[in-house]
DNA sequence: CTTGGAAAGTCAACAAGGCTGACATAAAAT
DNA sequence: ATTTTATGTCAGCCTTGTTGACTTTCCAAG
């Protein structure tokens, strides 16, 4: 292997504002790609990115409350709250009174709401797959650990925290 | 180095419906990060993501056609038009009537258009310059192949022709 | 020279999904 | 008893995407 390694001379030619520039383009188009397929499925049922991470981190941690996927989420309330009153009323989501402090409401994915999660991660994970299968597991991991890096340090936090199923 | 390679057993771990999630989200959390410190700026002035996209391709490619923008930007020309009448508005973009066909617009950024570009990305590449030094360039290497692969074809075209400064 | 069609721009209308602010209710915490 | 927290809702605004219809300009082929 080229040794790019971290010792001296010419080796920082990956810092570059050419570099960086080739990686923050790298960033736009592949989120376009990321995002074409759940889009596309998305479209039939009449919804859009926002149900999808609702989704998403819903099948992830069932159970959590409004408030810890706000906080996930970053948005608004009441952004979110339009999205799922919409899969609630659809019959996706299900939200139920907390046991101990009924205030909570804590969120589930109804049997059509995990349907729709999988058709919507079977896609994503799909193209996610063959990308990975070509790249190669090396890359795979300096894949994970640059966009790690790059996020806003509590971002990282839930990223992290949800690593074990949190 | 662990041999995290591609000969056989349990060699491809990296290819779980988890460690794809994991990438999944990896990519959700980053892409904020990746936009955060552009938005703030951008807020200062009144603009939004639309328009450092355009900025971003006028500057890379100066003199590029409005056709050829919307290509790259994968919009329609009306969403487009909106964002690029307010720039050449507030004079930071400058649109030239083509010499040879004069049915087409060259775009260039003025020396305004500039100021903003330089406050954009620098702000952008000094996030992803910092991602890159921790991850070092190996992760770096890995991290472009992995997001190259996850364009769709036709997308990754744009990608490759302005990495030589098209 | 006429005409077909491409390039560009504009107007109107609409939708998704962000946002703020104000306000209501229930329940937990003090 | 009072305050704070969690949730939900109404109203209104903005950006940025969409479609559809239409005009002007002008290259290029006939």
């Amino acid at each position: 292997m080229a040794d790019t390694g971290t010792q001296g001379g010419e080796t920082l030619l990956f810092l570059t504002d050419e570099q960086l520039r080739k990686g923050i383009e790298a960033m736009f188009f592949a989120y376009r790609g990321f995002t074409a397929d759940p889009d596309r499925i998305l479209d039939k049922y009449g919804y859009g990115r926002a149900h999808h991470r609702a989704i998403h981190f819903i099948n992830r941690q069932p159970g959590l409350t409004v408030t810890t996927l706000l906080d996930v989420l970053g948005v608004t309330k009441q952004s979110l709250n339009r999205v799922l009153r919409t899969m609630i009323e659809d019959g996706l989501v299900e939200s139920r009174v907390g046991r101990k402090d009924k205030r909570a409401r804590h969120l589930h994915l109804t049997e059509a709401g995990l349907a729709l999660e999988r058709e919507l991660s079977e896609a994503q994970r799909a193209r996610m797959r063959a990308a990975y299968r070509t790249a190669g597991p090396q890359a795979v991991a300096g894949f994970r650990h640059v966009l790690e890096a790059m996020m806003d340090p509590e971002i990282r936090r839930h990223y992290q925290t949800m690593k074990d199923g949190g």
